[in-house]
DNA sequence: GTGAAAGCGCTAACAT
DNA sequence: ATGTTAGCGCTTTCAC
């Protein structure tokens, strides 16, 4: 027999499949006789219980559909630990879709989702367009991860770009820094506002005169371009704020192919806290999104519209937070 | 009204719903004037075919089960791109679970996966038991990706290691290095068999004598203590094969941090090429596995059981390449 | 405490 | 070319 069904089970163990059925899902109100007896047929005949007909009756599935934008990002794999960990102990399971970087596919993964009849959406970082995800929020709930979206059925968690560039600045000039540098992400998640919170941050301590952006795109090539446009003209910066890691890994390179020390001639600092960041050949000074906590309140929101009915949107902000390693020192005597 | 259904959508276009479950199918025998109203009645109600009513009828839900052993790694992302591009190209979706790095985790995902009646599995690093993997293999088909197991009713894909870490050896041998050392995996996946392509290289290059092993354990760390072991005693290595690039990337650190230079006083080489490995500021000569193809085979095995009934165990060993960087370079005056 | 029967949304076999 | 009907494996009343 190919998959034993509850039918199955009932003959075996001499009672109805109503019985099975409330002894799998470990009804109080059954003889212990009676449960002892299916749980034994159920164990000799290998059964599983189907959840594609059990979804079908309930008219729901208890799952959660998960797209990631990018697997190649290890920042969406802790996004996923705490969206798996929150799932898990609120009864849910979660299942994961990629859309492999392209917006279509995206699309396509979502609709996978939902002719699967996931109970609700979690996307994180999804490079979608806005009118598709609001299309999907139509037919369950959909909660947004590192990006934001300004719809009334849409929920959303991210962190706060603005403060941690602030504190990245920040942690800059207490070292005593004053000639810092920003090489921006361009048009990539969260950029502009990590560009805002620099330049905010280099004014409030007056020094809005010294502020230099160079045009990057969270690219290790970008970082690179960074630094060799920020060091063809003007006074060479003694610190360099860096939109993401990826672009710090291609500057702090690109300094040291140059001659340069890092910390010693220029300091560097990057956002994310990637896993490379903590690498301890690269050891960079960096800024720390609470990913795993984003996946947990992730989960939680959706929860709060499945099973408490909430209607009106919400979005949640989270702290980011500074991470000193070896890349940021007192500037020399240059 | 919640999710529209089937009969909604034949009510509208006022046919019968078979009508309906045909044109969703792209059936030819529908007359242009009926298939035009459905798909105008379904567009309006924002109708989507509810697979798990689908999958009910039809016994199977053409949906792959992937576990992924760790997110975090991206060697595992790269399998899963090869994996999700064959399964659509064959009219599957593949659903991921991970087991979060946790044996039990892995046999709960696994779980999870056979209820929802996933056509067949494919495991991908997986550190589960023998017995567990087995038992699965009952309930449907199952591929191993990066692991290989005995067991009649599974296939494995994998990369030759010894092949690979002969490839390495072969490598530095050419560059005239002779005292070549090897920072081990432990009891990590492969580890056993790329020492043992190491020993076996340097035998018959004859340099035997010279083989020095040091015990690691595929992290940065274990790098590191390889690194201090083998400078503590003995003439120092002009070369090390490393079993991983993390290994690897902790072992470059470790000797510039000792004063010593890459390639010029020693060179390195590691396993797997990860996308760190790539970086410029890493620049790691090192062993790459055809993950994309690995992946794509393995849905390949999976089908050929699933569509052409296919009984017999396959076992896919693929052949590793070389990739030089930056660390190796011929052994100095030392 | 246990069983019988209805039905979840769909496909497939059969009629027409 | 289109409609009718009988389940797929389970949960959920409702009887007993």
């Amino acid at each position: 027999m190919a998959q034993p069904t509850i039918l199955d089970v009932a003959a075996r163990a001499g009672v109805s499949k109503s019985l099975v059925s409330l002894v799998m899902r470990d009804s109080p109100s059954v003889s212990h006789a009676k449960r002892e007896a299916v749980l034994a047929a159920a164990a000799e005949l290998d059964y599983r219980p189907n959840a594609v007909a059990r979804s079908l009756v309930q008219r729901r599935t208890r799952v959660l559909g998960i797209l990631l934008s990018d697997l190649h990002n290890t920042f969406f794999a802790d996004v996923l630990d705490g969206i798996s960990a929150r799932a898990a102990e609120r009864g849910y399971k979660a299942m994961l879709n990629t859309g492999n970087r392209a917006p279509s596919g995206e699309a396509d993964a979502i609709e996978t989702l939902l002719e699967l009849r996931a109970d609700g959406l979690i996307l994180t970082g999804p490079r979608l367009e806005v009118s598709r995800i609001v299309e999907a929020a139509r037919a369950v709930p959909v909660v947004l991860v590192a990006r934001t979206v300004t719809a009334g059925a849409v929920d959303c968690v991210s962190n706060d770009d603005v403060a941690g560039a602030s504190l990245a600045v920040e942690h800059l000039v207490k070292l005593g820094h004053r000639r810092i540098a920003h090489i921006d992400g361009g048009a990539g998640a969260g950029a502009e506002a990590r560009k805002q919170g620099y330049a905010r941050t280099m004014r409030r301590h007056g020094l809005a005169g010294r502020a230099r952006v160079a045009r990057g795109d969270y690219t290790e090539e970008g970082g690179a371009q960074g630094v060799a446009a920020l060091l063809a003209r003007g006074p060479r910066p003694t610190a360099i704020f860096a939109a993401n890691d990826l672009s710090a890994i291609g500057a702090l390179d690109a300094l040291t192919r140059r001659g340069l020390r890092v910390p010693d001639d220029v300091s560097v600092v990057g956002y994310d806290n990637t896993s490379v960041a903590g690498l301890r050949h690269i050891d960079l000074t960096t800024i720390d999104q609470p990913r795993e906590a984003m996946g947990r309140t992730a989960v939680d929101l959706l929860l709060e519209r499945l099973e408490r009915r909430r209607k009106v949107a919400r979005r949640v902000v989270m702290a980011p937070a500074l991470v000193v390693r070896g890349t940021t020192a007192a500037p020399g005597d240059t």
